[in-house]
DNA sequence: GTCAAGTGAGAAAAGGTTTTCTCATGCAAT
DNA sequence: ATTGCATGAGAAAACCTTTTCTCACTTGAC
């Protein structure tokens, strides 16, 4: 029975029986194998590979062909201590669910998968212990650089970043004064979001939204007023959908004429609403026209019928992130501020109306 | 304007005015620095930090005390260098959306951080070509060992993981022969849930699921039948809310008696069965129990009523994925095979009946 | 007073790479 | 025949640790 049990990196060279499940670093290949395959010293072989110094062009050659052949790659830890550059950056968030976190990393490594880049995912929980721990573990590995995110623009991650010595981008949350910062451009969406509704024919725009508090949600309300006017109220609440549903109950009970859209402060809200909508009988999008905001597809293209709603590039703004800390981390300049990325209107049913041209 | 462009790296010690954004590795303490200022050589400046060797006790307590006091940290890059371990694995994932990657990434996370191991988490979305590049990026940089995670059981990865130099370990995929792969046993939870509707009086139990030829698929559906019988059908369609909606539809659109209960493949689908449920006005779960699978809480907490459910424990499951890279890493046996983790079923009100004691 | 054993600490090598410096060769110009 | 220079390639240092080896000194025993 203990015959099948097997140990990586054993220190005599094993028998690979078929034995993919070990491992093992024995067989690394150096660049002193290269050297020495290809009759050169090291330094030659070194400055071969990276196009560096100077040397006959077939002795050039001949090594990278060599390297090739026998399957060189350089070992990134002894080229970064040389370097100072790990080609590692960390990205810290403390968005438990991914539903900020995710978008925002897929933008990051897409950016910096072609610079040799890889990325440290280090979920943190509020936890300031576990934050430090972990960025700890992330400086000691010498990262690049480190990108902060979360799931709030305007609340800070529970761990200080401001003083270390590795560049620091925040992405999505509330950056330090002096730093680089990515967020939406929640004013700019709500607006696209309010004008299609106008632009489809609705006059009497209520807004259901979240808590008060989030600095996001002020700033929707007040694009919102900008361009509906005062004629409906703000309903504020929870980001559930069935704050959604409660909503559209308190709308309907009040006397007088109805909303004839609803500009809603999430996909999930909206959802709720457009339950509650059916389940009075009220056609969406005839009836009245429902927007979402996030473009949570899980959610906005599950609805029935599938949401129009308003997405927030979060890919996009991950993919700059990454290119700005990966500038920093070069020494290229790069001025402080907030950045605000433009948010894009996704069509689709539940406000009638046609996608706009291609 | 220009004077507020900042370079990180800058050669001459710049005077630091708030600009918290730059980095600059200059200030990095290093291991002569703590011998310096403690009056010993480096060789015994390690040992003592370590641990190892043999010196005097108040010296040993010197070199702690200075080292923490001008805050050192050893160079990871450095003893990676020479220990061969990096610290650091890498966790592969062609699971865009995250809806099993996260789970699982918590649990690696939260098993390996007590052992100063970071993770590096690589999205390939099915593209063999990026996969490739991301693994080499890895192995470049000397990961431990890989965890290979997707959405599916019976998938493999788009990348060959087979004869790595390094430890893999395969978790919620396919894993290759003689490799260490973790799942869910969906058997096990099926079972729970069944026998969970039974408990609660119910006896006309309908399956509604995904596809066939998903593995799980036909696991739940074998575990359904063993525990109800076959007087039931089982219909399969896709993982989608709109799916549950229609198996609904054709449940109540056939002759004789209806289901009493409805054990649903995954949430989706048994949220959109709930929802059919109701417009059809028949009372979720006084008239009829929904149990869904996979405890995806933005889903099963936000249906009306909140959704009875089986949880595949991807947290644990990770957990161990873990603990079992890290083991074949530092070279300690580990039996290769396939280990199954229970399901645990988590009651909410879609089913009635109380949840068991404590 | 000599020897063996034990103690504390440093010197040096190793790990894999890049980079700077040095050296030898060959060739053209004087 | 000597000088000057361009060219190709190697030696060695550096990055930061850890670990092994060596050395000097103290102590106790004969």
């Amino acid at each position: 029975m203990t015959e099948r049990l097997v140990k990586a990196f054993l220190k005599p060279l094993q028998k690979e029986e078929g034995l993919n499940i070990s491992g093992g670093k024995r067989g690394r290949i150096t660049i002193h194998e290269v050297a020495s395959a290809a009759g050169v010293s090291i330094s030659t072989a070194s400055k071969a590979l990276n196009d560096t110094g100077r040397m006959g062009a077939e002795t050039r050659e001949r090594v990278k062909r060599i390297a090739g052949e026998i399957g060189y790659r350089p070992n990134a830890l002894a080229r970064g201590l040389l370097s100072k550059r790990s080609f590692t950056i960390g990205l810290l968030t403390n968005d438990t669910y991914g539903r900020f976190t995710l978008p925002v990393m897929a933008g990051i490594s897409d950016a910096l998968v072609d610079h040799g880049v890889s990325v440290f995912l280090c979920a943190i929980e509020d936890d300031p212990a576990l934050a430090q721990t972990h960025v700890d573990a992330m400086l000691d590995k010498q990262v690049d650089g480190i990108i902060a995110t979360g799931k709030r623009l305007d609340r800070r991650l529970p761990v200080d970043l401001s003083n270390l010595h590795v560049p620091v981008v925040y992405a999505f949350t509330e950056g330090t004064q002096n730093s680089v910062t990515f967020r939406s451009d929640d004013e700019q969406g709500a607006r696209l979001a309010v004008e299609w509704l106008v632009k489809v024919g609705r006059r009497r725009i209520a807004h259901i939204t979240g808590p008060e508090d989030f600095f996001s949600v002020r700033e929707r309300a007040g694009a919102y007023h900008e361009v509906a006017g005062h004629r409906e109220p703000v309903l504020y609440g929870v980001w559930s959908e069935s704050w959604g549903h409660d909503a559209v109950e308190q709308l309907w009970k009040r006397p007088g004429e109805k909303p004839d859209a609803l500009f809603c402060g999430n996909d999930q809200i909206a959802r709720g609403a457009v339950d509650a909508l059916r389940e009075r009988g009220i056609k969406v999008p005839q009836d009245v026209s429902v927007i979402g905001f996030d473009n949570w597809e899980i959610v906005a293209a599950q609805t029935r019928p599938p949401l129009t709603t308003v997405d927030m590039e979060l890919k996009e703004l991950g993919r700059q992130a990454g290119l700005t800390v990966l500038a920093l981390a070069e020494g290229r300049p790069v001025e402080p501020g907030v950045r605000k990325l433009p948010c894009r209107l996704v069509v689709r049913r539940s406000c009638g109306g046609k996608p706009p041209e291609e």
